[in-house]
DNA sequence: CGGATTTGACCTGCGC
DNA sequence: GCGCAGGTCAAATCCG
């Protein structure tokens, strides 16, 4: 099964939207195998682009290099990586709240350890979809923003 | 007034 | 069993 395409995304190329936003660094968590009985579903790399854009985006050359790392390491794993449910990434922005093309409502705030920041954790807002992420800023580095998408969206 | 956000309490898993 | 850390709930509060 190949990457499942997000509605919301469809209109947008992939050329546009790294020009809009600079995804300096990626991390795939929960990576798991067409073996792995707990496989819920895919998240496709271009799930994990912002839709919209913001004035606290950066703009760079970096981003295409790094975008393009995530669509290839899907496509060369193709016949192996079947689920990535859960994935993070970090982005260099100024901006807490960003907006990724899906409504989503805030349900928790906590403080971590290592990080004097604290985490956010929303829930998509959308009647029957249970997408979360979490937001939290770097703790090394302020300037980045951390975001952590767990599940597919069903809309 | 209704929806969104805040925030402390509660729950759960894990390591010791 | 206990304590800690992370995740979630829900009542209170905020705000358009």
């Amino acid at each position: 099964m190949d990457c499942p395409q997000n509605p919301n995304l469809n209109h947008v190329s992939f050329t546009d939207k790294i020009d809009e936003f600079e995804v300096l660094d990626f991390l795939t968590l929960d990576q798991g195998f067409a073996d792995d009985s707990s496989s819920q579903g895919l998240v496709s790399w271009n799930q994990l682009l912002w839709s919209g854009s913001s004035d606290g985006f950066r703009t760079g050359a970096t981003s295409r290099n790094t975008s393009c790392s995530i669509k290839c390491k899907n496509k060369d794993k193709k016949t192996k990586m079947e689920v990535v449910n859960r994935v993070a990434f970090r982005t260099e922005t100024e901006l807490e709240i960003m907006d990724d093309g899906y409504k989503w409502k805030k349900y928790g705030k906590k403080s971590v350890k290592n990080n004097p920041n604290p985490r956010n954790y929303y829930k998509c807002s959308s009647g029957g979809c249970n997408v979360k992420k979490r937001v939290e800023r770097d703790g090394g580095d302020r300037r980045y923003v951390i975001t952590t998408y767990e599940g597919v969206h069903n809309h």
